[in-house]
Parts: C-alpha cells; structure tokens; sequence
DNA sequence: CTCGAGCACTTCGTATACGATCTGTAATAC
DNA sequence: GTATTACAGATCGTATACGAAGTGCTCGAG
C-alpha cells in the first residue's frame, strides 16, 4: 500500500496520492490545489505534482486556470447530468461487448454481488450499496474488448465518485429498483440476447438513476 | 496564424504546433518525439514541450514510454478498428442530441455539403472528399449539448486524422454508400424522427464504413 | 461610509542544471 | 564466430531558481 513504489515515477505517485484523496473526499470540491505545500508533504519538487495535477484535470477531476491553480471540481448540477449521460453511453456499451467473453462464473458472480445488494436493502447503508454497486458493474464491463471505450468507462466512473459518493442516499425508491433490473440485464446475457438489447439495457439503467435523482431533487424544491 | 500569441502559454503553443505537424503527417507514425529539438526550434526550454507531448499522450496521438521519450502513436489496424468504433458510438450520441437543436438552415448547409461530396464522386480526390466529409458531420454533431460527449468526438476525429488520412481511397465503393447513408440521416432529422433511430444511424454509418474497410483489407490479402 | 487606486503577497510559468535510466556499440572471453 | 559485459552517448526525470501574472488588502479620496 504505502511501500515506496520503487520503479513508478514521483509524477505518478503525486498522481495517485491525489487522486486517493479527492475519491475519499478529503479534499472537497472545491479545494484548492496549491502546488508547494503538496509537493513539500510529498517530500518532491513542484514540477511531478503540476504534471500530476495536469493528469487530473485532463480526467476532469479538477479545473484548473492560467496562472490562478487548480482545484478540486465543483459539480454542477449540469455537470453530473452530463457524466452521467456519457457514463450510460459508453457503459452500455462496454457492457454489450464484454457479454460475449462473460462465463458463467462471471455471471454467478455478479448475480452473488447483486444478491447482496437486495440484503442491504434492509439495513440500508448508501456508501456501501455503491461499492457494491461498482463491483456489479465492473463484472459485466470490465472484459470490453475495446480498451478506448474501457478508458472511457473508467474515467466515468472515476469522476462519479470523486464528485459525488452517492446517488442512492438521495433517492429512496431507486436501490430496490436498481437491484430488479441487474436481474434482467443478467438474464439478457446469459440468454444470448442481441447485443442492442442489452446496451440499451444497460444504458438506460444508468439513465434511469439519473432521471429518479432530477425527479428527486425537483420535488425538493 | 502564425502571429505571436500574446496570451496564450508557450506549453499550448508547443502543443498546437506538434498537434498541427502530426495531423498533417509531417511527423509520420512512429516518428521520435524528442524534447530538445522541438525546444530548440520554438524557442523554448524543454518543460513545455513536455507538458504538450503529455497532453498528446492522452489524446492518443502520441506514445509514451517512461526514460525512454514519446514517438507518433503508429496504427496498429486494431487499434483503427478500436477508434472508429469508439468514435462510431459517440458520434452517434452526440449526433442524435444535437438533433433537436438543428435549424433547417443547418440541415440545408449539410445537405449542401454532401451534394459537393457527390459530385466529387466523379473526379474523385480522397483528400477533399474527407475533408467535406468531416464539415459534413460537424455541422451535425457541434450543436451537441453535453460537452464530454462532444469532446470525445472531437478527440475520436482528431485521432483519425493524425493516423490515417482518408479510409475512403482504401475503399473504393464506400464513398458513394457514405453519400447515400447521409442522405438519409438527413431525412430523419428532418422528420423529427426518434433519437434512438437517429443515433443508430449515425452509428451505423460509421460502422459501415469500418467493416468495409476490413472486408477490403481482408480481400487484399 | 463607500469606492477606487496602488502595493505587497501569493502562486503559477518557464528556464536552467544535474542526476538517473536506457540504448547501442565495441571489446573480450569462450 | 558468438555471446556476454562494460562503456559511452543520448535522452529523460526532477530539483532549484527566477520572472510573470493574479489576488486581496490597505490607504486615501470623495
């Protein structure tokens, strides 16, 4: 964990130590990312942790201005709408090509992950719902043969949980729903369904969760 | 043009000069990207020279290996295959959201286009013809409102050019197929027709292009 | 009391310098 | 003649240093 990572460069450990730290929230959205007082708890110079902090903001998990510094990013609520859409999107279909490579012990895997998540429904507990949540998912995309749209995937689902832990703890009535349609995205694949079908199964559970979150946050208001 | 950007860094002018000799093929795939040249010639130190050949990296356009330097991402035909069908999937989104933003003015501009693209089709030119193409769906997919989205269609497209310049003079029939499948995405969009057929589409249209050119090369073997 | 101008501080952007790592070549042992 | 090793050249990675740009505060005018 904490070794000394003796043949990744200090550019990519800065990279690392901050990208921990924004995912676990210790540094909020909006934090300031001041480049000495990192570098100096780093025991580094400036220069890996700017390049460091330059990774981040190609991911989107900082903004980052001329000559003023970078920060953690605020969400928008439009900024989440868009993540989420592209996350949809580009899942959807890494989930699609993954399905041919899937075995059934991929499969009886998910569905194990899934089977916990309908016990949690009881003692509901958000964070951990999303963890498993994450595990469901990255059963049925992580086999995408093309490693672009797994990137893509990747940095979707990055960016989620640097921004926000969870969608669940807001919206009450989409856990237990979420949980029925893993079901039937698994029975699309273990039947051989088209592959279509089972992208735009895929996309629109994604999209759906989005939707309860806007219908959510509209009755708050 | 080539007037002294007063405003901008030197790191985005090192960026935007490397980024506009890849895309050209002045540096061909495979070329050696090395740091004290370029420097030298923009009159430069080497710092942002390296930041711009890292944000090359994350595009995809360039290669990186640590200690040893970054060279033209060389194309790999499934790495082709890879881009085009990333691109393919957001191209089509963005297209199918960018839908109900299109003026008619819009749609007659790309018609317009296409009808240029159709007359090439006699004294057929691979270069101008990609270059119409390309106007052709920009028009179409620019209005788009999620901006992740758009910016990986710009990036899929960037990454096209830089590697390959025109499928279509491997691919003899496709270019008269292209013209006809825009036709018809033009035709959707103007019947206000559902986003999902709209997207698949543009998808579509792409793939083709894709699997016609692999059924080519395979034929060639 | 409010607003604007000037100044000082903070932080970034880039240049230069040096140590670390890799690659290719030439010499030597077998 | 071939394989292994040692060395030299090239190139990158990072540290340090200094100049540039931005931000906020203080002081003075109205």
């Amino acid at each position: 964990m904490s070794a000394a990572p003796a043949e990744v460069g200090k550019s990519e450990t800065a990279y690392r130590w901050l990208h921990e730290r924004i995912s676990r929230h210790e540094y909020g959205p909006g934090y300031r990312l001041v480049l000495a007082p990192i570098a100096d708890e780093l025991g580094m110079s400036v220069v890996p942790v700017r390049e460091a902090i330059r990774r981040l903001e190609a991911e989107g998990l900082v903004t980052f201005e001329r000559n003023v510094g970078a920060r953690v990013a605020v969400v928008d609520e439009s900024e989440y709408v868009h993540t989420m859409q592209t996350l949809g999107l580009v899942e959807g279909a890494a989930t699609s090509l993954s399905a041919p490579s899937l075995t059934s012990a991929d499969l009886d895997r998910a569905a194990e992950v899934n089977d916990r998540m309908r016990h949690l429904l009881d003692h509901f507990d958000a964070h951990s719902f999303t963890v498993l949540n994450q595990q469901f998912h990255s059963v049925l995309f992580e086999p995408c043969p093309n490693p672009h749209i797994l990137d893509l995937v990747h940095r979707g689902w990055s960016r989620l949980s640097g921004i926000r832990d969870s969608t669940f703890a807001f919206v009450p009535g989409r856990a237990q729903h979420s949980v029925e349609e893993h079901e039937v995205i698994l029975d699309l694949i273990r039947q051989g369904a088209d592959a279509l079908e089972i992208e735009l199964a895929a996309r629109n559970h994604r999209w759906k969760t989005l939707d309860a979150y806007l219908a959510a946050r509209q009755a708050a208001h």
